[in-house]
RNA sequence: CGGGAAGUGGCUCAACUUGGUAGAGCACCUGGUUUGGGACCAGGUGGUUGCAGGUUCAAAUCCUGUCUUCCCGACCA
């Protein structure tokens, strides 16, 4: 593309309603602009990158032998009843209404929908295995939209769908999708780590989640410094440690503790370590109450909680609850004589004479134990610790923070139960389908490269990714040899399909060098003054090293460059 | 959904406290001087101050409502 007359721009201030580095990168170097909350327009430039990002993928998708579909967008409610997620999705669906009234959502994902036309093809063991995917918009109406293209409401998803006769098919399907998944982001270029994770609302029998390494990412990965271990922390499993605990247990004892709520304010009232206290949380199990012990410096984690009690839903019980439940205010709430189920965290079995609260304002119990109080579970409900051992190896435990750029399941028969979805075996005998689900967030892959790949003048693009790979400044469009040299470089890097800017404006050489800084041009150009001696300069973005080339060997450097990339 | 902040030319902001013709920088147009890292001078275009009401002789400014955006939290495949 020549930039002279051409939809192109730049802005040189961020932008007010944009909160990351890689939103107000996209945003000033004129790839994105936002619309709505967490709804975004991808301007030529930005769409030129999220294109190549999708024929990474998509090339990555073929090779495992996966077909290429189109589903609609609009989709009729009634399957999602069927499949039963149209509660686990509840508030993040679009819902729409047609001129009948039949109800509508905007597609969150597309499982249901595979397996419906998966039953087109399979009725034998003999159609089996194969797997279908699409590039798609998805919709979800996400309660806080933020930093930019990684927490959107409407967003580009490849999603793949794996279809086998039984799970030792869904392993083989699983793990050609995997190294599928591998290949696409190693070529992306982006540093990521692959972690366990919960099936949420997918369901099934195994994730695992794709996370770029980022310090604005959402999700915490627990990491092991000796071992391979790796896990979201929602499921990341704790170890207890042994305690060398000589301590007696003594009498229980009813302290006042006058205004001390909080964990923080008992522990510096009564001159203790916060490991020596018990917190009791009410929460709110699918509408009934149940209290969840853990050590005073840990927090409950609620995805073990949901998993542990087979919930749907699980959040902090309201101050009415709370006090309603305790008899108390809220802050004093403990396990003793407590009418609801108490679930204990597992570390707890290794703590003696520690403080709860006395279920009555004001006051707390020192010196309990657990055998002073009712519990209907004991069972691993705190989240892990950094320094905490790792459960693979007994290593010591780190985190970092991701951004879910890519997420696969094993589902196993869940929809395909759903919608009937069979197929008959050797003996004549039908079986659901047995499925797996793919997916890849596009915009999230490009906030994630960006976020990862900038400097203080701009982004810095992987050379498959970026928009052009070579951008030719001219400095000056006056001069009639520059200008043919210019011309040339680029009508035969056309000719040998390198896309290529040539920013032939009239504007200044510093603007032209900003503005190929800021977009992020792997490979710049520049062809000036010392193009008297036959000469042109060249410099990669991500080097400050400028080298004087020959005209004549610019395209064989140019070739060079790209193929040592490749 | 709870708490907080903010909406003023395409972009970033000022004027609001104390009501009195809406202003700057960037961008854009014209002319000139410049021309290798976001030039300078001169002149210009562009705004019913988010929207609706109210108070007032007079509202960007005060009041009420409403919408939108952002931040913290809740929620989140």
């Amino acid at each position: 593309m020549k930039l002279n007359n051409n939809f192109f721009y730049t802005l040189r201030e961020n932008a007010k309603d944009e909160d990351s580095i890689s939103s107000n990168l996209l945003v000033r170097s004129g790839m994105i602009k936002k619309i709505a909350s967490g709804v975004y327009i991808f301007m030529p430039l930005g769409y030129k990158v999220l294109k190549n990002i999708e024929k990474i993928i998509r090339e990555e998708m073929n090779k495992t032998g996966a077909l290429e579909l189109y589903m609609s967008n609009i989709l009729p409610t009634e399957v999602f009843e069927k499949s039963g997620r149209l509660n686990s999705f509840g508030s993040s669906l679009f819902k729409l209404n047609d001129r009948f009234d039949k109800k509508y959502v905007l597609g969150p994902t597309h499982e249901e929908f595979f397996a419906m036309a998966s039953s087109m093809y399979v009725k034998s063991y003999k159609d089996l295995p194969f797997s279908l995917y699409q590039f798609q918009n998805k919709f979800r109406d996400e309660a806080r939209p933020r930093y930019g293209l990684i927490r959107v409401r409407e967003f580009i998803m490849k999603d793949a769908y794996s279809f086998d006769a039984d799970l030792e098919g869904l392993d083989r399907s699983y793990q050609k999708m995997f190294d599928a998944y591998k290949a696409s982001f190693d070529r992306m270029g982006i540093d990521y780590k692959i972690v366990k994770a919960d099936t949420g609302a997918m369901g099934g029998l195994l994730s695992e989640e794709f996370q770029a390494i980022s310090d604005i990412g959402e999700d915490i990965l627990v990491l092991c410094d000796s071992c391979s271990f790796a896990s979201n922390i929602e499921v990341s499993e704790c170890v207890v440690e042994e305690v060398v605990n000589n301590e007696e247990p003594l009498e229980k004892e009813l302290i006042e503790t006058k205004n001390a709520k909080t964990i923080e304010e008992v522990s510096v009232f009564l001159n203790e370590d916060k490991s020596k206290f018990v917190k009791t949380l009410i929460y709110d199990v699918d509408g009934k109450p149940h209290a969840c012990l853990v050590r005073g410096d840990d927090e409950v984690n609620e995805t073990k909680l949901r998993k542990l009690l087979n919930a749907n839903e699980v959040t902090l019980a309201s101050n009415e609850v709370v006090e309603s439940v305790t008899n108390a205010k809220v802050g004093f709430a403990g396990p003793i004589e407590l009418n609801i189920p108490v679930i204990v965290d597992k570390r707890i079995t290794t703590m003696t004479n520690f403080v709860v609260g006395a279920n009555k304002t004001d006051y707390h119990y020192k010196n309990v134990n657990l055998k002073d109080f009712n519990h209907d579970f004991i069972s691993d409900i705190r989240n892990i610790k950094e320094g905490d051992i790792c459960p693979q190896c007994g290593g010591k435990i780190y985190f970092k923070k991701g951004i879910e750029i890519g997420n696969t399941f094993k589902l196993g028969t869940k929809y395909t139960e759903a919608l009937n979805v069979n197929y008959l075996d050797k003996n004549n005998v039908l079986h659901p389908v047995v499925m797996g689900s793919y997916g890849i967030g596009l915009g999230r892959c490009m906030a994630a490269l960006v976020e990862q790949n900038n400097d203080e003048k701009g982004v810095i693009w992987p050379l498959e990714i970026a928009p052009y790979k070579v951008g030719i400044v001219l400095i000056n469009s006056g001069d009639e040899k520059q200008v043919e040299v210019a011309e040339k470089i680029y009508n035969n890097l056309q000719k040998i399909g390198i896309e290529c800017l040539l920013d032939n404006r009239d504007e200044r050489a510093g603007v032209k060098f900003n503005d190929m800084d800021l977009i992020g041009i792997p490979i710049r150009i520049t062809v000036g003054n010392r193009i008297k001696d036959g000469l042109v300069e060249a410099k990669l973005r991500n080097s400050d090293t400028i080298r004087d080339i020959e005209v004549n060997n610019i395209i064989e450097y140019i070739k060079d460059v790209i193929e040592k990339d490749e």
